[in-house]
DNA sequence: GTCTATATACAGATAGAC
DNA sequence: GTCTATCTGTATATAGAC
């Protein structure tokens, strides 16, 4: 099944095969719109077509003549969200010391995962990913995966050149975010916890992995 | 919203009042034991009473006897799936040394995680825990909290005796469960990793977190 | 308690005028 | 493309006989 994604203009598309004209285009912002918050709010089921469009401002049959079934809309939608929440994860690792660049990364990390909305989202795509196959490969790919990668490859670097010493960057990396987390997430999933910790709090959290790292994978002989 | 968790046969209660006979409460149970499976394959919304009914044998109207609505049966058989299902990742970590003991723990944590029904299970409640509200709670104080606390007692009692250095045990506790899991269960959960990582695979992982942890909280002047 | 048959509601999706 | 009105299926839940 392909997801296509929401394309809020298109300007790259040939002009006169998928012209649309600015009225039918701000009816159909109104759609995507009223559909992400129905749906992160409700789940897929809870939400209605009909909802949707009253939301909208639209009748039922024009949300069916831009997305051929709740189905469709449903995976434009997610796929959308997916990509703009989790694009802003992230961080520079640059030049800094190795201390610093793993606080910040996991400073960030946290509060994108805390973001309004992205909690929502994950538990959207978690709950319907079994009947929505592709949702779940995208969803990790834009978010978990990339992440990862990221920092996967700042390890390597500093294994190449000899400061730390981390044979598996990938499995380093992963193991660095799912401490970060601990159980916050789940909490907050689950409902346990309605409100994200505190700056500090995470400041805390995150201080303490770092400092677990660091020493777990500093050369011993250095 | 109270969820009463399914007694199978509840032998405290005062009979006469709670009596039911045998040929009902085998009913109940095949009620009980088709709702399980269903709403753990389709979900919540998914599932519908008709083909509940229809898996354990009964009439529709059977079900309705024994549930006041969907919504309770619900409520009813996840609550009992959590306490069974995470009831069992306890591990002794009584006397052996520590990283005998954080090997096991983790060890099991995983394969408790990675067993057939888990992963359903937690779906299921992520996505309904915005309208189960106690359904959160329940599962969290059966599974992750119990495991948390667990570990993080044994760490105290370490911290005490000066064996590691460990200011904040249930803050360590739930990033060394953090770090096991790694991205492993975002995997399986989204659908992108369909089979759990091979025994040696997982041990290599548990491993991996021990030796950061064992580094990272032994007593600097130890 | 258990069944068959049914009430009731509302969902997704479409026909056809403009 | 957009609307109003409607079709059609199926869901939860119940009435009433046994």
């Amino acid at each position: 099944m392909a997801i296509p994604l929401v394309s809020p203009s298109d300007p790259a598309a040939p002009a006169g095969l998928t012209e649309r004209g600015p009225a039918s285009q701000a009816k159909r912002d109104a759609i995507v719109n009223a559909a992400a918050a129905i749906f992160l709010e409700q789940g897929y089921w809870a939400a209605s077509i009909d909802e949707i469009a009253r939301r909208a401002n639209v009748s039922k049959a024009t949300v069916y003549s831009h997305f051929d079934n709740k189905h469709a809309l449903f995976g434009a939608i997610v796929g959308q969200r997916c990509q703009r929440t989790l694009s802003s994860i992230l961080a520079d690792m640059s030049d800094r010391p190795v201390g610093e660049a793993l606080t910040a990364v996991g400073r960030q990390f946290l509060d994108v995962l805390m973001m309004p909305g992205s909690l929502p989202l994950y538990r959207l795509v978690l709950a319907e990913a079994p009947r929505f196959p592709e949702l779940g490969r995208i969803f990790y790919e834009a978010g978990p995966d990339r992440v990862a990668s990221a920092l996967a490859q700042y390890l390597e670097q500093l294994h190449k050149r000899g400061v730390l010493d981390v044979p598996d960057p990938r499995l380093a990396a992963e193991q660095f975010f799912g401490a970060v987390l601990g159980q916050i997430h789940v909490r907050m999933l689950l409902g346990v916890a309605s409100e994200p910790p505190p700056a500090d709090e995470r400041e805390r959290v995150v201080a303490n992995v770092v400092r677990l790292f660091t020493l777990g994978v500093s050369r011993r002989s250095a």
